[in-house]
DNA sequence: GAGGAGCTCTAAAACGTTTCAACGCAGATC
DNA sequence: GATCTGCGTTGAAACGTTTTAGAGCTCCTC
C-alpha cells in the first residue's frame, strides 16, 4: 500500500512540492539540475501521480471519452484504433464506452463521462436527439460527431458521404449489366441506411429498387433476407447490402439456396471489413477510411481542447471507395 | 459553464453539504422528506457529482480497468460485454484499454489505470512477465487474470481448459474417420496455442500431427497456411485451426484450390465467433463461454473490491464445448 | 421534569495536487 | 553602491467531495 505522493518526492529530492509539480507539468520552468534530481526521486520512490487530485485542482482532466454504438462491429474497432493512436500521441487517455445500440445505455455512459470531467467526447450518435449532447456542451465538454455530419456550424464532425457510397455501389452493379436490383438494409431510421438508399436511387434514375428492410444488421439478418428474397421468387440479379455483416449473411443464404455468386446474383457490401476479403466468395464492398475517421475526429477534438481560442469548427466529409472483388466479377 | 457542486445543491435545498453527500452515498441515513428535497434540488440544478473529488477524498474510485490483447477479436468483444454488464449492475464504470498485442502499450495502459486509482484490473496478460502486475498489486489494486490460469494461489483467475478443447476437436475429427491430421496455429509461444496442441496430441496417442505455425492469427494467415499445405502436396484429410479467424482463411484458401470442405478436408476452428456460423460452409468450432468468462471475472474482482475481508481467491476453469456444423459433416 | 436514547443533521478537517503571488539571488545597468 | 531585471524556487491557498465527532431535537422512561 504505497502512499507516496508529491510531498514525499519533494522531501526526498530536497525541494518543495510546487517544484515537483512544475517538473511534472512545465519541465521547462525548472533548471536542469533540480529537474534531474526530482526525476530520479520520482523513479526511486515509484511515484505515480494521482490523476483525481490533479483533475480536481486543475479543473480539467487529460482524458477524452469515446462513445460508440457497437464495439463488436469491426468498423468501430478501426475507428477506435485511430482515436487511441492520436490520443496517446498527445498524452490523453481514452475512456471507451459502448452503447450497444441502446439509447438509455448511451445516456448512462455519457453521465459517467460527465462525472469524470472528461475534456471532450467523440460520439457516433445513435439518434438525432441532441438533448444529452447539448447538456455536455453546456458543461464545457467539447463534442465531436463521428460518422455523422453536424447539423450546426459551431460543432465539429467527421463523416463519410453515404449518398456517394450508395450511388457508387449501384453504378458498379449497373455497369456489370444488372437490371433487377435489390437493396437489403437495416432500419431506415438509421441515417446511414437512408443515405445509402438515396444514393442507390440516384444512380437508378427512376428505375425500380426492391428494398428489403431488416430489423438488425447482422449476418443472421442477412441470411434471413436471402431466404425471403428466394422464397418470394422473381430473383434480382444484383443485391446491394447496407453493411458487410448483412452481405456475408446474404452470401451464405444464397449459396445455401444453390444460387451462385456472382454468376446468378452479383453482391456488394459496405464498410469493407476484414472478413469481406476473407469470405468464401470475396466481397465487393464500399471502403470507408475508418481508421482515418477516428484519427481526424480525435485531432479535431484535441485541437478544440488545447486551443480553445483559435480553434475553428469543421465539418469534414470523406469520400468512400469501391473495392471490387469476386462477388461482382 | 455550470459550476454547480454539492454546496449549491445544499443551499438550494436548505441543508448542509454533508447531508447532500449522505443522500448520494448513504440514502438510508437521511429522512425521507429531506432526501426528497435534496433529490429535487439535484434534478433542478442539473448537478453532476465530480468523480475526481469523490475519489480523492474517499481514497478509492468506483472504476475498474479492463486490459485486453485485441479488441478487434470478437472473442474479446464478448468478454468485454460480460464485464460491462456486471460492472454497471454494481455501479462501477469500466476503463477499457487495448494493448493490441504490444507489451509496451500494455504497460502504458496499466500506468494510466494506476494513475486513475482504479479499484481493480481485469487483464488478459500478453506474456508471463508478472512485473507490472505485481506493481499494481503492491499499490493495492486488485488483479484478476482473464483467459489465463493464475500461477499463484493468492490471485483470482478465470480461464477455459484449452487442453480439453484441443483434445475434443481432434477426437471429433478422428471419429469422423480422419487419419492424416494437421494443426494450423499462431505462435506457439502463446499459451492458448500451445495448450490446444497438447490436447490435440493427447487425442492422437502418438499418431503424427502436422503442425503449421503462422506468425499471426488472422484470416490472411489462414489463407496462406492453406496455400502452403496445398503446395506441399500430401494433403491432410482434416485440419484443426487454433482460432476461427485462421479457420475462415483456411476455408477460403482451400475452396480456391478446388478442395471441398468437408468432403476432401474436414475443418475445425476455435472460439465459435459469430462469423463461424455465417461463413459459406459453416464452421465446426470449439465454443468457449466467452460472455460468462467476462461476467465471472468481473464478479470475482468486484467481490474482492467490496469485501476485502471475506474474499476467497479462486481459480476458475471453464470447459469448452464442441459445436458441430457443416465443415465436419 | 430530569435524564437518556435515538434520529437527523451540521461543521470542519481532510484527500493530493496545481497555481500564483512573492521571494531570494545573480548579473546587468546606471 | 544603489537599482533594476529575470530566473528559479517556495508557501499557502484553493479545487469539490467524504467523513467524523458531536450538536440539536423529539420522544421515552422513571
Amino acid at each position: 500500500m504505497s502512499t507516496v505522493g508529491i510531498r514525499q518526492v519533494a522531501e526526498h529530492a530536497g525541494v518543495s512540492p510546487g517544484t515537483v509539480s512544475n517538473v511534472l507539468n512545465r519541465p521547462e520552468k525548472v533548471s536542469a539540475s533540480t529537474r534531474a534530481r526530482v526525476e530520479t526521486a520520482i523513479r526511486e520512490l515509484g511515484f505515480v501521480r494521482h490523476a483525481s487530485a490533479s483533475t480536481l485542482r486543475a479543473g480539467h482532466s487529460k482524458t477524452i471519452g469515446l462513445s460508440v454504438i457497437d464495439i463488436g462491429n469491426p468498423f468501430f474497432t478501426d475507428v477506435t484504433a485511430g482515436v487511441e493512436d492520436v490520443a496517446s500521441e498527445r498524452g490523453y487517455a481514452v475512456l471507451l464506452s459502448n452503447s450497444a445500440g441502446s439509447t438509455s445505455k448511451e445516456e448512462r455512459n455519457l453521465l459517467v463521462l460527465a462525472e469524470q470531467r472528461v475534456r471532450g467526447v467523440l460520439i457516433t450518435p445513435s439518434d438525432e436527439g441532441p438533448g444529452p449532447l447539448d447538456r455536455l456542451r453546456d458543461r464545457g465538454i467539447n463534442v465531436v460527431l463521428v460518422d455523422h455530419p453536424a447539423h450546426r456550424p459551431d460543432q465539429c464532425s467527421v463523416a463519410v458521404n453515404d449518398i456517394i457510397g450508395g450511388q457508387t455501389a449501384l453504378t458498379h452493379l449497373l455497369s456489370g449489366g444488372a437490371s433487377r436490383l435489390a437493396y437489403v438494409t437495416g432500419p431506415l431510421t438509421i441515417r446511414q441506411c437512408l443515405d445509402r438508399r438515396l444514393g442507390a436511387e440516384r444512380a437508378l434514375r427512376g428505375r425500380p429498387l426492391r428494398v428489403v428492410e431488416m430489423p438488425t444488421m447482422t449476418p443472421r439478418a442477412g441470411q434471413q433476407a436471402a431466404e425471403k428474397i428466394v422464397s418470394e421468387g422473381d430473383l434480382p440479379d444484383a443485391v446491394f447490402c447496407a453493411n458487410d455483416l448483412l452481405a456475408l449473411g446474404m452470401l451464405r443464404g444464397l449459396m445455401h439456396a444453390g444460387i451462385r455468386v456472382p454468376d446468378d446474383i452479383a453482391l456488394v457490401g459496405y464498410d469493407d471489413i476484414d472478413f469481406a476479403a476473407a469470405s468464401a466468395v470475396s466481397l465487393t464492398s464500399i471502403r470507408q477510411p475508418t481508421y482515418q475517421l477516428g484519427r481526424v475526429a480525435a485531432e479535431l477534438l484535441l485541437d478544440e481542447c488545447d486551443n480553445p481560442g483559435t480553434h475553428a469548427h469543421q465539418q469534414i466529409m470523406f469520400q468512400p471507395e469501391l473495392i471490387v472483388r469476386e462477388s461482382t466479377r
